[in-house]
RNA sequence: GCCCUCGUAGUUCAACGGAUAGAACAAAAGUUUCCUAAACUUUAGAUCUAGGUUCGAUUCCUAGCGAGGGUACCA
């Protein structure tokens, strides 16, 4: 039983006895360092319930611990603040207990439960993958894992959009301007190449704008009568209506970008149980709206297009049908999700979608609720910020995007040139040198997104490099490093558990802390929150920094300690691996 | 216009409504006979403004200012 849920029974208890009444509800906290103490209890919010001074109520329950459980050695009481002190045999007792359990932290999913499904990335297939994806993927992937970790089963998903005038734009450009490249006769991943054609296919069709409104033409009609529009327009229809010429060309360029995201996917290390395609979906959700009406949730306007109504709400009114009876993105979303729900048997579905879309998340679920769909109020909405540059919003058309790829290879090529600084790697092969700096690299990059609360937008300046020090991956990753040295080296016996009459309080601040891994999981997996892990694991490795400087092992006569030492050690590194899994970043043996 | 989110040291991030608001980077000073100095120890520095709610507010409410996003047939 858990530090926590002790002291909650005996204070239960210690109110029960005193002034007979049944509360189990209490707030704790860690005690501030400058005051004496392990945890404390808050006395101000019983004094709703037990009329008095909280300064005596503070003491009455003190001495009820003191007196009557065998974990409480002291207590003192500040202000509404009782400061309880745990005997060092309770905290011995919780690391032999930790020593023991290799899963710690982790929960098993149990398997009756039903799934989570989370959703991430869902990339459109006429462009690479960019910073904003990545923010989006490692969010995704990690709070998939934490969810995991927190005793759930989980699928995670995609939903590729590939369908839709923005493809044809890149399939034109790639059939007027192109001389049949390929991935293959280029050497270019395929994503990019096609994303190079999307970018022509917007040079092309500016210089046919400004010629429009050269002729004459207001600048909408120029945009709206450019030949290349047009074209594109005609190519989706004939894709629509099934070309055979078009839909082999499309199936073509697709498999290349799929292919490009695949290693993308692969170096950022992140993976997908299940794909949804658009192409599949756009038409799903039409039937529903039928249903809708009937139901009378829906209305029809003249012109035939679909709307509900929920100004009632606050909101406003939404299209759900396009006049010509075709699916908006709305249709299609209603569509997928009641698609999920039928095709797995799932509890909830987390979408992992940036902040600009909250407004039609918003509208989603209260659509879904008001059709009647009892899992509507399981979804969720896990959105996050944007990546800004300095120069201000990234934008494709204009160059001004971190291209995905290349920013990995740049933080892998800074975590070289740093290691090669500080020369430590000799003895490495090349292929091991390499690995260790993806590790690294990819292990900065990841941390510096993910220690961020999701819905802030993180500030990303990609010339002043990410830090290796301070709150970091790299630092976390060194500790990690270090410890397997000691682990190595330690060659005395330090299997059997250590009691110590008198704990260093460096080693107790560190035990508290290995205790609340379990916690965190669960915070985090309640909250969507990865930065929760991150901070916490920073955390952890600060206080292990400094019991590492306080209680020596070289040159250390005292064989309890230096076996104390190893046995914490290894804890520490065992917390850091599996918090780290579940931020999706590796940790070196040695760096 | 209306709606949503965010405003904390020079900078990047923390703080279930709890005690004297924590770190890191940058700045200044120190610590290598000691298992990895990518470390550790000091010093200096912050809650946008004005009200309200209460034992107590960075946190909740109202108004204002500032930044970003959305706003009915783009996704």
């Amino acid at each position: 039983m858990s530090l926590q849920n002790k002291l909650q029974q005996a204070v239960s208890a210690a109110i029960l006895n005193h002034y007979q009444l049944s509360l189990n509800d209490f707030e704790f906290q860690d005690t501030r360092p400058d005051f004496e103490g392990d945890i404390t209890l808050v006395v101000f919010p019983l004094l709703r319930h037990i009329k008095g001074n909280p300064m005596q109520i503070g003491e009455t329950i003190g001495t009820y611990l003191k007196e009557n459980t065998d974990f409480v050695s002291d207590f003192n009481v500040v202000k509404g603040f009782l400061n309880i002190v745990i005997t060092d045999a309770f905290y011995s007792a919780i690391f032999h207990k930790m020593l023991a359990d290799d899963n710690f932290g982790i929960s098993n999913p149990n398997p009756d439960d039903k799934a989570v499904m989370v959703e991430y990335s869902s990339p459109n297939t006429n462009k690479p993958l960019h910073l904003g994806h990545v923010r989006n993927n490692l969010l995704g992937y990690s709070v998939a894992k934490i969810i995991e970790a927190s005793g759930k089963k989980v699928i995670k998903t995609q939903i590729i959009n590939d369908r839709g005038i923005h493809i044809c734009k890149s399939m034109l450009a790639w059939q007027k301007f192109g001389n049949g490249e390929t991935p293959t006769s280029t050497g270019l991943k395929g994503d990019k190449l096609v994303g190079n054609y999307y970018v022509k296919f917007d040079q092309e069709y500016k210089k046919q704008i400004a010629q429009g409104i050269s002729d004459g033409l207001s600048e909408d009609d120029a945009k709206k009568q450019a030949p290349l529009l047009i074209e594109a327009q005609n190519m989706l229809k004939k894709w629509e209506a099934g070309d055979a010429q078009v839909v082999s060309l499309w199936k073509t360029m697709n498999q290349w970008v799929y292919d490009g995201f695949e290693i993308s996917y692969k170096t950022l290390g992140v993976d997908f149980d299940i794909n949804y395609y658009e192409s599949n979906t756009y038409l799903l959700g039409k039937d529903v709206v039928q249903k809708g009406l009937d139901q009378g949730v829906f209305y029809k306007k003249e012109d035939g297009s679909v709307w509900i109504d929920l100004t009632e709400e606050g909101l406003d009114e939404k299209i759900v049908l396009r006049a010509d009876g075709t699916a908006v993105y709305m249709t299609q979303d209603i569509g997928t999700a009641i698609q999920r729900f039928k095709d797995y048997d799932i509890n909830s579905l987390v979408y992992t979608v940036g902040n600009e879309q909250d407004y039609h998340f918003k509208v989603l679920f209260l659509i879904l609720k008001k059709l009647g769909y009892d899992w509507a109020d399981k979804l969720y909405h896990l959105s996050y910020g944007m990546v800004d540059l300095p120069s201000g919003k990234m934008k494709s058309r204009e160059g001004t995007v971190v291209d995905a790829d290349e920013l990995v290879a740049e933080m892998v090529q800074t975590a070289k040139d740093i290691s090669e600084e500080l020369g430590k790697l000799e003895g490495y092969s090349t292929e091991e040198k390499e690995e260790l700096y993806k590790i690294i690299g990819l292990g900065a990059l990841k941390y510096f997104i993910l220690k961020v609360d999701p819905k802030k937008r993180i500030l990303f300046d990609p010339a002043a490099s990410i830090d290796f020090n301070g709150n970091t991956g790299p630092f976390i990753q060194y500790t990690y490093a270090r410890i397997q040295s000691i682990l190595r080296k330690a060659t005395f016996d330090y299997s059997q558990p250590v009691t110590l009459d008198a704990l260093n309080s460096k080693t107790k601040d560190l035990i508290k802390q290995l205790q609340g891994f379990t916690e965190t999981i669960a915070l985090a997996a309640a909250n969507h929150s990865p930065a929760l892990i991150a901070n916490y694991t920073y955390d952890l490795v600060k206080r292990y920094n400094t019991f590492y400087q306080t209680v020596p092992i070289l040159g250390n006569e005292n064989d309890e300690e230096k076996a104390l030492h190893v046995q914490v050690s290894q804890k520490v590194a065992q917390v850091i691996k599996t918090a780290f899994g579940l931020l999706g970043i590796n940790v070196p043996e040695r760096m």
